[in-house]
DNA sequence: CTTGACCTTGAAGTTAGGTTTAGGGTTTAG
DNA sequence: CTAAACCCTAAACCTAACTTCAAGGTCAAG
């Protein structure tokens, strides 16, 4: 049973950078950890529990004053918890909003993805002519035209 | 049929501040438009639409450096086609990743969620105890602990 | 008992993405 | 003709999220 590491094996762990950790630590983010006799830095499993916790908030999206505040919500337990649910179902809405508008957003880059494809293989099964009388990629010309199409 | 706007109307169209606007045409997302005798700005459509484009890439989390790169293959129009596909693809990957990561801490999420959901209407049929013999809102100490587990 | 790889803190520096300010021209209504 | 409401540029400023630096303490190996 693993007891504590320093903070450099915990660097390694969640591959987050040492100065990072300490910074995290300032900004409230994670707890203070306990500390050997000459004041290193001795972090527990919930550490990097926690660590990986935020990685993936940030991938979502969330700034690091959101994280805290919702890792806030775990700690401070006996809080009024008709707030906290308020709190916790308006971050849930703005997941769930952002998630629509990237889902939008990969259906209109993954059309022009198709589109290029089909060109591609239609009028490049010549030796990739790369330029091809200066008409082969003019479908990208649509691109503005499609996003004033689609919204006209 | 509008010939041209300036740029306080082109702001007011797309919400965005007219600083902005002017910052996105430096970093060269947004074509230098027309201008008057004035040396006026003036807007065409495309220049909207172009700013409701970028609007979008950012919500999915693109950096402006990535938008620039995205439009600049539709106006580059003859550049070498295969190279613009695998940069497309390469675009689209990026945004499949983060969709899943989203999805995923959205049903962390909401789990989450609804425990506290249950514990609300179950508990708390009584007038709003807020603090309740200070267990309440316990649960979310095991905030930490389902994350240690899930990952254990 | 020193060398190298750790660790500490505090403070300064960096990048992205804007926003604000200063100083000045233009256009239109009264 | 002047005041309000626009427009221009260049440059300074701001916040978030880090990163780097300076100056120094700790600790195991040789």
């Amino acid at each position: 049973m693993k007891q504590g590491r320093f903070i450099s094996e915990l660097s390694r762990q969640v591959d987050t950078p040492v100065a990072t950790i300490r910074y995290y630590e300032r900004l409230g983010l994670l707890d203070p950890p306990e500390r050997t006799q000459s004041q290193y830095r001795l972090y527990s499993k919930e550490a990097e529990e926690r660590l990986l916790f935020i990685q993936q908030a940030k991938k979502f999206g969330l700034s690091l004053e959101e994280i805290k505040q919702i890792l806030e919500l775990s700690t401070k337990s006996i809080a009024p918890c008709r707030q906290v649910k308020t709190m916790l179902k308006q971050h849930l809405d703005n997941v769930e909003r952002r998630i629509q508008e990237m889902l939008e957003f990969r259906q209109e880059l993954t059309n022009r993805y198709m589109q290029l494809d089909d060109l591609l293989s239609d009028s490049s099964t010549a030796p990739d002519p790369a330029v091809h009388n200066g008409k082969i990629c003019s479908f990208i010309e649509r691109f503005i035209e499609q996003e004033t199409d689609r919204k006209a």
